[in-house]
DNA sequence: ATTGAAAAGTGTGCGGG
DNA sequence: CCCGCACACTTTTCAAT
């Protein structure tokens, strides 16, 4: 289904999805066309799903980027789901296996900020906050 | 330092980086020209730190994501940091504080191949592992 | 900092191997 | 599936405000 050069596609625009067709072309190499082709297949199979961006949270003003686990209480899941739109300091949020039920990404200001944001939390369930030190990968 | 515009700007990128300056000049509104200024500025300061892209693994071939929380062995952090490119499955590695020290994103065909890859894990630490069922956000 | 204008480069639609 | 062409649009550079 998905050949070397269709990887090799993706992996381009992994590392600069403002790549243009010509570039990713000279990397193959492929003509402009085809890679264009190529990459329509790629989104209206929806193998590719969004095209994004990746930001230094800290040059933003919010020094402190937390893992936070919770073990949402029993039928708060909807209600938790509901809410999620409106906390723009949760960046990611996954359904997970285990004795917690959901893992977030958040980013927050400072330490008065996750105070808050976690005792908005216990609201929904039990929450577990691991400080993120340093990207490895 | 950021003002709206900028924030404006990020947060169309973050919906679709190949979004053209004249596209993202529509929706604030600003002349293209300015809309690239703005950005090479982002750029230079890194605050922008790359243009990505989002794929769905599971029609890639890839049924399984995971979430593995390593506790390593006392000084086995240098040679698992060393070893994290030789392993596509790992697609994210970030040192965390509490009773683990590392927290991945991982990849896998199938069950078999996550037994592989815990087995090859547990040279370097105690792994805990929880399975993604949903993205919320 | 923002803009418009000209030249170079790119995306898009389509025809054909 | 791959390519090239024509045309519209975009990026880039630059001078002016």
């Amino acid at each position: 289904m998905l050949d070397k050069i269709d990887l090799k596609i993706i992996e381009v625009l992994h590392q600069n999805s403002r790549a243009s067709f010509v570039e990713i072309g000279k990397l193959i190499p492929l003509s402009a066309s085809s890679v264009r082709e190529r990459i329509q297949k790629l989104e209206e199979l929806e193998i590719i799903k969004a095209y994004t961006l990746k930001v230094d949270y800290s040059k933003m003003g919010y020094g402190l980027e937390v893992f936070i686990m919770i073990k949402l209480f029993s039928g708060k899941l909807e209600s938790f789901m509901a809410a999620l739109d409106s906390f723009p300091e949760i960046k990611r949020a996954i359904r997970i296996t285990g004795s917690h039920n959901i893992h977030m990404k958040v980013v927050l200001k400072d330490q008065l900020h996750l105070q808050r944001f976690i005792d908005m939390l216990i609201k929904y369930g039990e929450p577990t906050t691991q400080l993120i030190l340093s990207e490895l990968k």
